[in-house]
DNA sequence: TTGGAACTACGACAATTGTCGTACTATATT
DNA sequence: AATATAGTACGACAATTGTCGTAGTTCCAA
C-alpha cells in the first residue's frame, strides 16, 4: 500500500519548512528561527514538545547519538505539498484542481517568467 | 477594516459546500445531503450543533421564524475560497502562490477546455 | 385530545493542538 | 569539585473540534 500521508498540523509545518530550508539541525536552531519572525515568542520547550511530537507521527527523524538532538523533515518537502495540495482541493474545492489554479492565478502577482513557466507547462500538458 | 475572515474547519466547509450548491436550506436537509456520501453516518444533533456554531461564528445566516430554522452561508463562495487559498499558500508555499500553481497544475488531470481557459487568464496577465 | 414525530437547546466527552512549567541530567567553566 | 548553563522528558492546561445523548417544545394525525 501508499504510505500513509499524515498531515502536519500549522504549527507543525512551521518546523518543517525551516527544515527543509536548513536541513538537520537542533531544537534551538529552529527555535531561534522561529522566533525570527514572531511578536509573541514561543518559548524552547514548546518547540522541543512540539517536535518530539513530529518525531512520534514520522514527520521527522532524529538523531540522538549527541547530546543535543538533531532533527531533520522524514518526507521531502514536495512530496508533502502534493499531498496537502489533493487534501486542499478536495476540502475547498470538492475535487476541482482547475478552479483552485486560477483562483490562486488570479489573485496573486505572478511575475513574467513564473507565467512563461506556467504556459510552458500548460503547452507540454495539451500535447499529451 | 476589512472583514475578518473566519477560518471554517473541515465539517463547516462540508455543510458550506452544501448551501452553496443549495442555498436556504434547513438542518434536516444538510444532515441528509451530508450522509448521501458517508460510510458511518452522521447524527442530526451532530449537524445541528455545527450549524448552531457556525451560525455563532457568522459563518451561516439563520431564519428562524418557522419553527424549522432556515440556514445559508453568510460568505459567497468565492470570497471564501479566496480566503483559503491565501491562507494555504502561506501555511503550505509560504507566499509562492506560483508554487502551488504548479503544483495543482502537475498532479491533477486538466481538460483541453479547462487547459485553455487558463491559458487564456494567463494571456490576459500577461498584457498587464 | 392526546400521543408520537420532528425540532431546538444544551451539556458532556474524547481527541487534538498549542503552550508552558518543572524536574532531571549532562557538560562546561571557574 | 562546585556551580552555572544548556538539553531532554514529562505532565498539565486551556481552547477547539467533532460527536452525541437527553430534555424539552411544537405540531400533526388518529
Amino acid at each position: 500500500m501508499a504510505n500513509q500521508f499524515v498531515k502536519p498540523t500549522e504549527a507543525e509545518l512551521e518546523v518543517l519548512h525551516i527544515l527543509w530550508a536548513n536541513s538537520a539541525q537542533s531544537v534551538r536552531f529552529v527555535n531561534d528561527k522561529l522566533n525570527e519572525h514572531r511578536d509573541p515568542s514561543v518559548g524552547y520547550t514548546t518547540t522541543l514538545k512540539t517536535m518530539q511530537v513530529m518525531n512520534d507521527k514520522g514527520l521527522l527523524v532524529r538523531d540522538d547519538s549527541a547530546r543535543s538532538h538533531i532533527y531533520s523533515a522524514a518526507i521531502p518537502q514536495t512530496e508533502t505539498q502534493r499531498n496537502l495540495v489533493n487534501h486542499f482541493v478536495e476540502s475547498a474545492f470538492k475535487g476541482s484542481a482547475m478552479q483552485l489554479v486560477m483562483e490562486a492565478l488570479g489573485n496573486h502577482n505572478a511575475s513574467n517568467d513564473e507565467l512563461a513557466e506556467i504556459k510552458a507547462l500548460i503547452e507540454q500538458m495539451e500535447k499529451k
